[in-house]
DNA sequence: GGTGTCAATTGACGCTGTGTCAAGTTATGG
DNA sequence: CCATAACTTGACACAGCGTCAATTGACACC
């Protein structure tokens, strides 16, 4: 998934690498979604995001929870990209990759609720967006197809995204 | 392509609204591809697009230029946008789908690039970013994901887009 | 009225990729 | 030695795209 960024990979590429038969990844997993799913939660727990995660609440002021957020997001996309891109390909044939993709998405979107909440709360959110909406537009802002058009269509580099992506949210939602 | 929003339309349902045989279809159309690329062609043409886009030239500053790019751009995408996500899902696997993409977002990167140009000649481009960067960025920002992400899932209004759009550009890239 | 042409039709087929099924093989542990 | 689990092979159904051959119907032209 990550070597060819999630397009064209088959069921029959999966079981060749593994070394087993195409038909005995059914013995594992029921179907390509499915494997795919796993996949998603197994590197969650690898890469042990949900610690990660709860390491960002422990900011003590907004500016540094949104840099600290960008610096863990902008070099975790990476890391992910290619079985999100793979998910998203699927999800508009497959009712259970739309809303396993759902479900990652509502965890980000969560993230940028709690940064736009953190920013909100010492009075620094900008007038004319009210919580809600900043959190939504800074979901956008942060979605995997911006960074996925910055980096592999722009060839921007990791640092170049989270330093440029950073500055621009900040100016976007700080007072 | 409209109605469902890109998703699920095949040959047969085509033919089938149409009137004709699906194998009819091959006697205009090349292929699935070559049809969505002829209808990008034939909706250029229908909505004027060339002329309208420049007309955005003649603003006589740099932030009318961007307010108006946002008026054009926010009202245009809904007309578009069953047809766009068509060609975006095939674009995976189809080397012609990708480069009709392509054609059409460096249209849209034309565009950002000559607001951007314009906002640096009048001395108002902020100062961490230089003309290719903010470019790049915006272009990324008023890319049709981003638009699909706070429209059909945040159901955010078209004008609710522009507004907090066109806000948030003038915020992130204008001294 | 006959003829040629063009658009369309029907039915069949090949291709890829997912998912399923049945029958047979191999390794391991009790 | 046997039962079980994991795997193998080969075959098949299904969806969707794209192709092909044979046929039909309409229309213009002479």
């Amino acid at each position: 998934m990550e070597e060819r960024r999630g397009i064209n990979v088959k069921m029959s590429d999966i079981a060749r690498d593994v070394g087993i038969s195409r038909q005995a990844l059914y013995l594992h997993f029921a179907s390509r979604t499915d494997l795919m799913v796993a996949t998603v939660s197994y590197i969650d727990e690898i890469k042990d995001v949900t610690h990660r995660i709860a390491k960002l609440q422990e900011a003590d002021c907004a500016v540094v929870k949104l840099e600290a957020f960008m610096m863990f997001w902008g070099n975790y996309i990476p890391e992910i990209y290619g079985l999100a891109k793979a998910l998203l390909n699927t999800r508009d044939t497959d009712e259970a990759a739309a809303s396993a993709w759902d479900s990652c998405m509502s965890h980000l979107r969560g993230m940028s609720q709690k940064v736009i909440e953190s920013i909100y709360q010492e009075g620094l959110l900008v007038a004319h967006l009210d919580q809600q909406e900043a959190s939504e537009l800074f979901w956008a802002l942060v979605s995997i197809q911006n960074w996925e058009q910055l980096t592999l269509e722009c060839n921007w580099s990791t640092e170049k995204y989270i330093a440029r992506m950073t500055a621009s949210l900040k100016l976007a939602f700080l007072k």
